[in-house]
DNA sequence: TTGTAAGCGTTATCAA
DNA sequence: TTGATAACGCTTACAA
């Protein structure tokens, strides 16, 4: 079984150096046409097939980006790894993805792990870690929908997601409006912004108004057992308004539907519901849902032009050109959609 | 910008040499506990971070392995990187994850790109490229769910699956069994199994039954232009059967589903529907789908199994121990379970 | 346009 | 138990 082919073995077949491949190989025409073709077919004959750990090590660059993830139940996550894999045709970069599960000491291992394998870059969804302390890995990295004070980071404009489904819900008819959002225990994350946004509109329309939580979740079923009750505690609670309920994701919102749905029969018409995402489940259900939609490949174009914008800073420090080393941290605010479908 | 520590930093900082700080991660019992206490100490102070590019291109293992999925639509797909993921923390493999698109040239592309790499090891559920092609790379490989003549793979017992669909709609009353897949080139595909099982129950009951394809699709709403239509048609041809459908996706029966709604307000009573997948979509409905649920977790738990059989074979190979290089592909079949919803 | 030689940060093989 | 030294396969000055 022989062994790989490598350049020593196509400088000796064709009488070249080493360096003269490696030229062919990355600048062609400073290689004569004649020359070429001899390597080009001495690459064939030896079935060359590259080692690109190799030039990693020797240049440092390993167009590998690291990507850490909450989990996988919420579609979201899902749709969010398909854009980021998408880009690879325009941009050339492999992602090692991680599931963080949502435990901190997980992720901290997966950071490290994905920092010794020298990747350009990170993407963060998950929430556990502080950005201060992924600012101070001192790589290049981008925050989608999480705490962002120290580090650049792309979300949807959580503030008007909130305030345009508090408005959609009012135009509706509804008389209560109650948000369900998880728990916070840092009123920096961006669903504090929605639950602003939500709250802000229902002050200024004068309509009555609930936020209510419930505690992290760690699947899609432990989110139903934990949703149920309040759907039940509203039912019970407020028979005589149109209840408007906004979710903050679709999961919640489906939950919600499908719980009225096998307590009625049907959805009642003193219930109106809008979810937030944008998922599939939304709107490929019998009954689409009204949710304000995420722009998931908005957000994840931005996510990668900011963090090229600072493998290039650092590409560029290295290279001795002037630069900004510690820039401050960029923020791009996506709006989100209204998609009205049929639960409102 | 202090660059990254290495061994030469900790080493000349203890003063012992490379090949001692080496052998401390590798083999810590070969390094006195007092050494030992030393160069953790410099470790610390050094702020040492490690390189596992240098350390693959020196040892030769990587620990990746390449995971090739042929789009994000079908959640079967985000369901199976999430299972992948989640192996992390037994085998400590990381995954690199390519979306191919079903173009064959970029799916060669990408399989060339991540042997480059030197990932150990390739998990291929993309369909464009021939088995026999793969079996050539000479790298681990496990399929799943597609074609595997000539390599190890992890299939769905797609045969007992379509069994078991006709005869869930026998047992509901159907006299007119129709199921709904992707026309095929390559008859070794695991959905020609299931077209098998389906039609052999069929015929034993002596029920009356159609095949119908449909083209290639290139996502979800491509797939609605194509299902709609044979939606339509069976409508019309056959308005005095009660019509039992095996679709060969949940996002099939979904979107069978949505439009018998559309047209009819509701599912007709001479229609029943059953789907392949046991996708979020499907159970987590208003109305609930009935579906051939496939074993994710088992399915995934089987392919790390074969592809690191493989892997091990290849390093006693290297270890000179007697070993067989060319082992005969193995075939896992793993039984998929009926899950009733509300559609049958 | 081509070649020489010195790395990149590990692991592996011998000796000591 | 430790150390010197040679890989691993590529990139990158610097020379020719």
């Amino acid at each position: 079984m022989a062994q790989n082919a490598t350049y020593q073995d196509i400088a000796n077949y064709t009488g070249f150096s080493k360096t003269t491949i490696s030229r062919y190989f990355n600048r062609p025409d400073s290689v004569t046409p004649e020359n070429r073709r001899k390597i080009e077919h001495a690459q064939e004959v030896l079935n060359y097939k590259g080692n690109k750990v190799a030039r990693i090590l020797a240049s440092g660059k390993t167009e590998f980006i690291g990507l850490i993830i909450p989990n996988m139940y919420l579609s979201f996550y899902g749709e969010v790894i398909s854009e980021f894999l998408r880009t690879h045709d325009r941009y050339g970069y492999k992602f090692i993805v991680f599931n963080g599960s949502g435990d901190e000491e997980s992720e901290r291992r997966y950071i490290g792990e994905l920092l010794s394998y020298h990747v350009e870059g990170l993407i963060v969804l998950s929430h556990t870690v502080p950005s201060y302390e992924l600012a101070s890995y001192r790589t290049p990295v981008v925050a989608i929908e999480r705490e962002d004070f120290y580090i650049s980071s792309v979300n949807s404009d959580n503030h008007s997601g909130g305030a345009s489904a508090a408005r959609h819900l009012y135009e509706r008819g509804c008389d209560l409006l109650i948000h369900i959002n998880k728990g916070g225990d840092d009123p920096r994350i961006p669903a504090q912004d929605r639950i602003d946004g939500f709250c802000s509109v229902c002050d200024e329309l004068k309509v009555r108004h609930k936020v209510l939580t419930y505690e992290g979740e760690t699947s899609y079923a432990d989110l139903e057992t934990k949703i149920i009750p309040i759907i039940d505690r509203i039912i019970d609670t407020w028979p005589d308004h149109r209840k408007g309920i906004f979710c903050s994701s679709d999961s919640i919102a489906n939950i919600t539907l499908n719980h009225l749905f096998h307590r009625f029969g049907k959805l009642p018409d003193d219930f109106r519901i809008i979810g937030f995402d944008g998922s599939p489940i939304a709107s490929r259900a019998v009954m689409p849902l009204t949710t304000i939609r995420q722009q998931v490949d908005v957000m994840v174009d931005n996510a990668m032009e900011l963090l090229i914008e600072q493998i290039q800073a650092i590409k560029d420090a290295e290279s001795g050109r002037p630069v900004t080393l510690h820039p401050e941290p960029k923020h791009r605010i996506i709006p989100p959609v209204l998609q009205v479908g049929s639960t409102t």
